[in-house]
DNA sequence: TTATACCCGACTAAAATAATCGTATTAATT
DNA sequence: AATTAATACGATTATTTTAGTCGGGTATAA
Protein backbone atom coordinates (compact mmCIF):
# COMPACT_ATOMS: atom_id res chain seq x y z
CA UNK A 1 0.00 0.00 0.00
CA UNK A 2 0.97 3.66 -0.53
CA UNK A 3 2.62 2.96 -3.40
CA UNK A 4 4.72 5.08 -6.03
CA UNK A 5 3.97 2.97 -9.84
CA UNK A 6 7.05 2.50 -11.22
CA UNK A 7 6.43 4.81 -14.23
CA UNK A 8 6.82 7.80 -11.79
CA UNK A 9 9.90 6.24 -10.67
CA UNK A 10 11.33 5.75 -13.91
CA UNK A 11 10.43 9.76 -15.06
CA UNK A 12 12.34 11.19 -11.98
CA UNK A 13 15.34 9.23 -12.82
CA UNK A 14 15.07 9.79 -16.52
CA UNK A 15 14.22 13.72 -15.36
CA UNK A 16 17.12 13.60 -12.80
CA UNK A 17 19.44 11.91 -15.60
CA UNK A 18 18.79 14.67 -18.07
CA UNK A 19 19.20 17.41 -15.66
CA UNK A 20 22.55 16.33 -15.10
CA UNK A 21 23.03 16.54 -19.05
CA UNK A 22 22.26 19.93 -19.21
CA UNK A 23 21.59 20.90 -23.19
CA UNK A 24 21.76 17.65 -25.01
CA UNK A 25 19.59 15.22 -26.41
CA UNK A 26 19.24 11.85 -24.64
CA UNK A 27 18.06 8.65 -25.44
CA UNK A 28 15.39 6.73 -24.22
CA UNK A 29 17.67 4.19 -24.84
CA UNK A 30 20.63 5.38 -23.22
CA UNK A 31 18.62 5.80 -20.25
CA UNK A 32 16.69 2.83 -20.28
CA UNK A 33 20.32 0.69 -20.64
CA UNK A 34 21.68 3.06 -17.88
CA UNK A 35 19.17 2.13 -15.10
CA UNK A 36 17.84 -1.14 -16.38
CA UNK A 37 14.48 -0.03 -17.20
CA UNK A 38 12.70 -1.63 -20.16
CA UNK A 39 12.76 0.74 -22.86
CA UNK A 40 9.41 0.94 -24.73
CA UNK A 41 7.90 1.55 -21.44
CA UNK A 42 10.53 4.65 -20.28
CA UNK A 43 9.93 5.85 -24.21
CA UNK A 44 6.13 6.22 -23.91
CA UNK A 45 6.34 7.95 -20.76
CA UNK A 46 8.86 10.23 -22.11
CA UNK A 47 6.44 10.68 -24.71
CA UNK A 48 3.66 11.76 -22.15
CA UNK A 49 6.10 13.75 -20.52
CA UNK A 50 6.93 15.51 -24.21
CA UNK A 51 2.92 16.08 -24.14
CA UNK A 52 2.90 17.82 -20.85
CA UNK A 53 5.49 20.02 -21.87
CA UNK A 54 7.96 19.19 -19.42
CA UNK A 55 10.44 17.85 -21.87
CA UNK A 56 11.70 18.50 -25.44
CA UNK A 57 11.67 15.63 -27.70
CA UNK A 58 14.31 15.84 -31.28
CA UNK A 59 13.49 12.60 -33.52
CA UNK A 60 16.18 11.49 -36.07
CA UNK A 61 20.10 10.14 -35.29
CA UNK A 62 21.50 11.98 -32.55
CA UNK A 63 17.92 13.30 -31.46
CA UNK A 64 16.29 12.20 -27.95
CA UNK A 65 15.43 13.84 -24.91
CA UNK A 66 16.25 17.14 -22.75
CA UNK A 67 14.60 19.31 -20.12
CA UNK A 68 12.57 22.07 -20.86
CA UNK A 69 13.50 25.07 -18.46
CA UNK A 70 12.05 26.46 -15.25
CA UNK A 71 11.28 22.15 -14.48
CA UNK A 72 12.83 22.58 -10.80
CA UNK A 73 9.95 24.98 -9.86
CA UNK A 74 6.72 22.64 -10.30
CA UNK A 75 5.63 20.73 -7.41
CA UNK A 76 5.93 16.90 -6.93
CA UNK A 77 1.79 16.61 -6.88
CA UNK A 78 1.64 18.81 -9.83
CA UNK A 79 4.06 16.01 -12.20
CA UNK A 80 2.66 13.02 -10.12
CA UNK A 81 -1.31 13.70 -11.03
CA UNK A 82 -0.20 15.41 -14.45
CA UNK A 83 1.67 11.35 -15.02
CA UNK A 84 -1.02 9.54 -13.09
CA UNK A 85 -4.11 11.44 -12.41
CA UNK A 86 -5.40 12.27 -9.08
CA UNK A 87 -3.75 11.27 -6.18
CA UNK A 88 -5.65 10.45 -3.09
CA UNK A 89 -5.76 7.52 -0.16
CA UNK A 90 -8.95 6.07 -0.51
CA UNK A 91 -11.13 6.35 -3.49
CA UNK A 92 -13.78 9.54 -2.04
CA UNK A 93 -11.29 11.66 -1.39
CA UNK A 94 -10.95 11.96 -5.25
CA UNK A 95 -14.20 11.13 -6.89
CA UNK A 96 -16.33 11.51 -3.98
CA UNK A 97 -18.92 8.84 -5.31
CA UNK A 98 -18.80 6.21 -2.13
CA UNK A 99 -21.96 4.10 -1.62
CA UNK A 100 -21.34 5.29 2.35
CA UNK A 101 -21.91 8.78 1.92
CA UNK A 102 -22.74 10.23 4.81
CA UNK A 103 -23.11 6.91 6.70
CA UNK A 104 -19.05 6.52 7.15
CA UNK A 105 -17.88 6.94 10.36
CA UNK A 106 -13.68 8.06 9.31
CA UNK A 107 -14.30 10.28 7.02
CA UNK A 108 -12.85 13.36 8.41
CA UNK A 109 -9.72 12.00 9.88
CA UNK A 110 -9.00 10.26 6.99
CA UNK A 111 -9.27 13.17 4.90
CA UNK A 112 -6.85 15.28 7.26
CA UNK A 113 -4.59 12.26 6.86
CA UNK A 114 -4.75 12.62 2.70
CA UNK A 115 -4.20 16.58 3.68
CA UNK A 116 -1.11 16.45 5.43
CA UNK A 117 0.02 13.48 2.94
CA UNK A 118 -0.57 16.25 -0.25
CA UNK A 119 1.08 18.89 1.63
CA UNK A 120 3.99 16.94 1.73
CA UNK A 121 4.04 16.13 -2.21
CA UNK A 122 3.20 20.28 -2.29
CA UNK A 123 6.03 21.12 -0.67
CA UNK A 124 8.75 19.15 -2.65
CA UNK A 125 9.21 20.67 -5.96
CA UNK A 126 10.89 18.41 -8.71
CA UNK A 127 13.84 20.14 -8.74
CA UNK A 128 14.42 18.66 -5.02
CA UNK A 129 14.75 15.56 -6.55
CA UNK A 130 16.49 15.88 -9.62
CA UNK A 131 19.08 18.02 -9.09
CA UNK B 1 -1.16 5.55 -6.65
CA UNK B 2 -0.77 6.40 -3.02
CA UNK B 3 -3.52 4.53 -1.77
CA UNK B 4 -4.22 2.02 1.25
CA UNK B 5 -6.35 -0.65 0.98
CA UNK B 6 -9.93 -1.53 1.06
CA UNK B 7 -8.88 -3.89 4.02
CA UNK B 8 -7.37 -1.40 6.27
CA UNK B 9 -10.24 1.14 5.57
CA UNK B 10 -12.63 -1.54 6.56
CA UNK B 11 -10.81 -2.21 9.44
CA UNK B 12 -10.75 1.05 10.75
CA UNK B 13 -14.99 1.10 10.07
CA UNK B 14 -15.24 -1.58 12.16
CA UNK B 15 -12.57 -0.57 14.71
CA UNK B 16 -14.82 2.64 14.95
CA UNK B 17 -17.80 1.54 15.17
CA UNK B 18 -16.91 -1.30 18.27
CA UNK B 19 -15.39 1.27 19.68
CA UNK B 20 -18.90 3.34 19.77
CA UNK B 21 -20.70 0.56 21.33
CA UNK B 22 -18.46 0.14 24.34
CA UNK B 23 -17.87 -3.25 25.44
CA UNK B 24 -21.11 -4.97 23.73
CA UNK B 25 -20.02 -7.87 21.15
CA UNK B 26 -20.64 -6.64 17.46
CA UNK B 27 -21.04 -9.02 15.10
CA UNK B 28 -19.38 -8.83 11.54
CA UNK B 29 -22.68 -9.06 10.17
CA UNK B 30 -24.05 -6.04 11.69
CA UNK B 31 -21.14 -3.86 10.76
CA UNK B 32 -21.34 -5.21 6.94
CA UNK B 33 -24.61 -4.42 6.45
CA UNK B 34 -24.54 -0.97 8.13
CA UNK B 35 -21.13 0.49 5.98
CA UNK B 36 -22.08 -2.02 2.99
CA UNK B 37 -18.96 -3.95 3.33
CA UNK B 38 -18.72 -7.83 1.98
CA UNK B 39 -19.63 -9.52 4.88
CA UNK B 40 -16.63 -12.24 4.55
CA UNK B 41 -14.37 -10.27 3.42
CA UNK B 42 -14.87 -8.17 6.80
CA UNK B 43 -14.45 -11.55 8.87
CA UNK B 44 -11.85 -11.94 7.70
CA UNK B 45 -10.19 -8.58 8.90
CA UNK B 46 -11.65 -8.87 12.24
CA UNK B 47 -10.26 -12.63 12.50
CA UNK B 48 -7.51 -11.43 11.44
CA UNK B 49 -7.34 -8.19 14.05
CA UNK B 50 -8.53 -10.78 16.71
CA UNK B 51 -5.15 -12.84 16.09
CA UNK B 52 -3.31 -9.84 16.54
CA UNK B 53 -4.74 -8.54 19.51
CA UNK B 54 -6.59 -5.41 18.53
CA UNK B 55 -9.98 -7.01 19.45
CA UNK B 56 -11.19 -9.68 21.12
CA UNK B 57 -14.24 -11.81 19.50
CA UNK B 58 -17.25 -14.41 21.31
CA UNK B 59 -18.38 -17.24 19.19
CA UNK B 60 -21.94 -18.56 19.58
CA UNK B 61 -25.33 -16.33 19.00
CA UNK B 62 -24.85 -13.55 20.57
CA UNK B 63 -21.37 -13.11 19.65
CA UNK B 64 -19.13 -10.96 17.79
CA UNK B 65 -15.93 -8.68 17.99
CA UNK B 66 -15.18 -5.82 20.60
CA UNK B 67 -12.03 -3.47 21.06
CA UNK B 68 -9.27 -4.83 23.63
CA UNK B 69 -8.67 -2.03 25.65
CA UNK B 70 -5.41 0.66 24.80
CA UNK B 71 -6.19 0.63 21.27
CA UNK B 72 -5.93 4.41 21.39
CA UNK B 73 -2.29 4.84 21.89
CA UNK B 74 -1.39 2.47 18.91
CA UNK B 75 0.24 4.29 16.01
CA UNK B 76 -1.20 4.21 12.18
CA UNK B 77 2.57 3.12 10.84
CA UNK B 78 1.97 -0.19 13.31
CA UNK B 79 -1.53 -0.88 12.89
CA UNK B 80 -1.34 -0.49 8.93
CA UNK B 81 2.23 -3.00 8.94
CA UNK B 82 0.34 -5.12 10.93
CA UNK B 83 -2.18 -5.74 8.81
CA UNK B 84 -0.85 -5.29 5.49
CA UNK B 85 2.76 -5.66 5.85
CA UNK B 86 5.95 -3.60 5.57
CA UNK B 87 4.80 0.86 3.89
CA UNK B 88 6.59 1.96 1.69
CA UNK B 89 6.22 4.31 -1.40
CA UNK B 90 8.84 2.42 -3.36
CA UNK B 91 10.74 -1.46 -3.32
CA UNK B 92 13.94 -0.50 -2.21
CA UNK B 93 12.71 1.21 0.99
CA UNK B 94 11.34 -2.34 1.84
CA UNK B 95 13.39 -5.22 0.78
CA UNK B 96 16.45 -3.01 -0.44
CA UNK B 97 17.07 -5.70 -3.12
CA UNK B 98 16.77 -3.33 -6.76
CA UNK B 99 18.76 -4.06 -9.41
CA UNK B 100 20.25 -0.23 -9.50
CA UNK B 101 21.88 0.00 -6.72
CA UNK B 102 24.26 2.91 -6.11
CA UNK B 103 23.08 3.32 -9.82
CA UNK B 104 19.76 5.01 -8.84
CA UNK B 105 20.10 8.53 -9.09
CA UNK B 106 17.00 9.45 -6.73
CA UNK B 107 17.65 7.41 -3.77
CA UNK B 108 17.88 9.79 -1.15
CA UNK B 109 15.47 12.37 -1.82
CA UNK B 110 12.77 9.46 -2.36
CA UNK B 111 13.74 7.77 0.84
CA UNK B 112 13.41 11.10 2.63
CA UNK B 113 10.17 11.30 1.14
CA UNK B 114 9.36 8.18 2.17
CA UNK B 115 10.35 8.96 5.69
CA UNK B 116 8.25 11.86 5.72
CA UNK B 117 5.31 10.03 4.78
CA UNK B 118 6.20 7.61 7.87
CA UNK B 119 6.23 10.26 10.20
CA UNK B 120 2.67 11.46 9.27
CA UNK B 121 1.37 8.23 10.17
CA UNK B 122 3.84 7.39 12.89
CA UNK B 123 1.88 10.60 14.90
CA UNK B 124 -1.53 9.39 14.45
CA UNK B 125 -3.02 7.24 17.13
CA UNK B 126 -5.54 4.85 16.82
CA UNK B 127 -7.55 7.23 19.04
CA UNK B 128 -7.20 9.90 16.55
CA UNK B 129 -9.41 8.13 14.06
CA UNK B 130 -11.51 5.54 16.19
CA UNK B 131 -12.90 7.86 18.75
C1' DT C 1 18.97 5.87 -48.84
C1' DT C 2 19.84 3.99 -44.67
C1' DA C 3 20.07 3.91 -39.90
C1' DT C 4 18.58 5.95 -35.66
C1' DA C 5 15.44 7.86 -33.00
C1' DC C 6 10.78 9.62 -31.65
C1' DC C 7 5.42 8.81 -32.05
C1' DC C 8 1.36 6.30 -30.87
C1' DG C 9 -2.23 3.10 -30.27
C1' DA C 10 -3.36 -1.60 -29.32
C1' DC C 11 -2.39 -5.44 -26.94
C1' DT C 12 -0.73 -8.85 -23.35
C1' DA C 13 1.19 -10.20 -18.94
C1' DA C 14 1.79 -10.01 -14.23
C1' DA C 15 0.88 -8.62 -9.78
C1' DA C 16 -1.85 -6.80 -6.26
C1' DT C 17 -6.23 -6.31 -4.37
C1' DA C 18 -10.90 -7.62 -3.50
C1' DA C 19 -14.33 -10.88 -2.93
C1' DT C 20 -16.41 -15.54 -2.46
C1' DC C 21 -17.00 -20.37 -1.01
C1' DG C 22 -17.03 -24.43 1.80
C1' DT C 23 -16.47 -26.58 5.91
C1' DA C 24 -15.61 -26.72 10.79
C1' DT C 25 -16.32 -25.09 15.45
C1' DT C 26 -18.53 -22.73 19.31
C1' DA C 27 -22.22 -21.57 22.33
C1' DA C 28 -26.90 -19.41 23.48
C1' DT C 29 -31.64 -20.58 23.13
C1' DT C 30 -35.57 -23.44 22.87
C1' DA D 1 -30.80 -32.63 22.07
C1' DA D 2 -31.63 -29.77 18.20
C1' DT D 3 -31.43 -25.45 16.17
C1' DT D 4 -29.52 -21.29 15.14
C1' DA D 5 -26.27 -17.56 14.96
C1' DA D 6 -21.97 -16.62 15.26
C1' DT D 7 -16.66 -17.00 14.60
C1' DA D 8 -12.40 -19.64 12.30
C1' DC D 9 -9.89 -20.52 8.39
C1' DG D 10 -8.00 -22.26 4.21
C1' DA D 11 -8.75 -22.40 -0.76
C1' DT D 12 -10.28 -20.38 -4.62
C1' DT D 13 -11.86 -17.01 -7.99
C1' DA D 14 -12.62 -12.41 -9.85
C1' DT D 15 -11.36 -7.82 -10.65
C1' DT D 16 -8.47 -4.03 -11.10
C1' DT D 17 -4.28 -1.88 -11.51
C1' DT D 18 0.19 -1.77 -12.97
C1' DA D 19 3.80 -3.17 -15.98
C1' DG D 20 5.54 -4.36 -20.16
C1' DT D 21 5.45 -5.56 -25.31
C1' DC D 22 4.49 -5.15 -30.24
C1' DG D 23 3.76 -3.25 -34.73
C1' DG D 24 3.58 0.21 -37.85
C1' DG D 25 4.41 5.09 -38.61
C1' DT D 26 7.26 9.65 -39.07
C1' DA D 27 11.36 12.64 -38.92
C1' DT D 28 16.13 13.59 -39.85
C1' DA D 29 21.26 13.29 -39.81
C1' DA D 30 24.88 11.28 -42.27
Amino acid sequence: MLKLTRKLEYALIALRHMQDKGDTFISAKEIADMYLIPQELLAKTLQQMVKLNYIKAAQGPHGGYRVRKGLNEISMTQFMEDLEGPMGIVDCNINAECIQLDNCNIRLPIKKINSNIRTIFNDIRLGDITS
